[in-house]
DNA sequence: TAGTGGTCTAGACCACATC
DNA sequence: ATGTGGTCTAGACCACTAA
């Protein structure tokens, strides 16, 4: 088992480094500290995580303390608390966690999860929006995904998807699963923490239209994605060509 | 000075109402409270609330308590704390809260806030459209406002607001700011907590398109938005054709 | 200097899940 | 019956702001 400590000492009587550093809370240090078991895998996706009072007493800091950093990475969608039963870090398969990276409904307002068909997988060096998207250095490789996702049968969304090599490693090798995020999780250890997207509407070009069984010009929902790991860094850069005949993006603002 | 009280008594020693309701946390009434105060206007936007201990003493309840209940308000965007100054009631024309429902910006990265220019303010009976959103019944009205927004001369959004009549009388007459929520607030003592908004993709008709300046058949971005009150009701339906050549939508994933 | 919100602690009790 | 997270309290001290 590997040793955690929370690295800066607790201040003293007298304010300590208090006035140099200019004050970092205690409760913030033990959440960075929680951070780094994330990331190192040391919590792994679908672990229970000791009690709050375990966590308090083997880091030395008050049950409060230790609470106050729980709550806020749960609040940022880390770790799923469950009253009577413990903390645990969050998952990317379960239903509600699925749909929090697929903003795509149907206008019925019936929430279902799409089947992807993958169309073709390359490995090539990045593009400049690509290199853009994910801090690449020019001749550096990405992995690309192209797949067509569809919602009763019907072609929905064209999805290209872009990784970089170095990332996922022999990722071009093997089957691609429908839900991306949890293989990336399993396989490479990278928990998604957040994304930005841009959405755009644009025609599709005559190649676009026939993947999606629609005339050339159609409009369509261009959503341009940067999904970030955990440790802030941009692991995937997604663009989906969306047709919102039937189906649109939905965006809550509060 | 209006009277404040938490409803329910605070739990005996023994178990009382909790068997029966099924318990309601101590903060989440003392929230609820607070929101009271806020929807009635007794906390008006740009006021500052008594301190926590005064509340807290007021009610009868611990500093904590209260804190609790403040903390999740002001996560929720209707409160803004300020350490060493006290808490206020938010504001929606501060800059950093316009933003907050208008995701549109430029791709250059730089947010500004377009002009707005009005076309035509009409009054009449809700269409289908305008009554699902606003739960109107059939023939009851509602004020529309078709407006060109603009950034830096270019027209960028086709806007039609559409408002309960009955919620803003009087507000066909009279001039039209650009930023309708402070006015909303102001006037009518009315605060928009949240809002829902639904992305397509579309082509813009020779009507439309003549008033963005662009042939007919552009696609555009159509942003079809219900903003609810702070007691939850839908207090307008604002349907916006975005161009985004130039621009783009930007969703934050957390 | 006084007053505010922010952090931290310690302990009690409650609701929920599991055994 | 036990252990978990959730709520509530009370009090201390810290950091920030303004007079």
């Amino acid at each position: 088992m590997t040793e955690h400590k929370v690295e800066i000492a607790m201040r003293p009587d007298g304010p300590a480094g208090a006035e140099i550093l200019g004050f970092r809370p205690l409760y913030q240090q033990v959440k960075a500290n929680f951070v780094r078991r994330l990331v190192d895998g040391s919590w792994a996706p679908g672990m229970a995580l000791p009690s709050e009072s375990q966590l308090a007493s083997e880091i030395g800091v008050s049950q409060g303390t230790v609470r106050k950093a729980l709550d806020e990475l749960a609040a940022e969608n880390l770790l799923v608390r469950r009253q009577g039963r413990g903390t645990f870090v969050a998952e990317h398969d379960e239903q509600r966690i699925l749909f929090r990276f697929f903003k795509l409904m149907s206008d019925d307002g019936i929430a279902r999860f799409p089947d992807s068909k993958v169309l073709d997988g390359t490995c090539g060096p990045a593009d400049a929006a690509e290199r853009t998207a994910l801090n690449l250095q020019a001749q550096e490789a990405v992995i690309r995904i192209r797949r067509i996702r569809s919602l009763g049968g019907k072609p929905l969304v064209l999805e290209t998807v872009s990784l970089p090599a170095h990332v996922f490693p022999g990722l071009e090798n093997g089957p691609v699963p429908n839900n991306l995020y949890s293989l990336f999780a399993t396989r490479y250890g990278i928990t998604i923490a957040n994304a930005r997207e841009r959405l755009k509407a644009v025609a599709l070009t005559p190649d676009q239209a026939e993947h999606l069984r629609v005339a050339a010009g159609t409009p369509a929902l261009e959503i341009d994605r940067i999904a970030l790991s955990l440790d802030g860094s941009a692991v995937e850069r997604r663009l989906s060509l969306c047709l919102t005949e039937e189906a649109h993006y939905q965006s809550d603002l509060r």
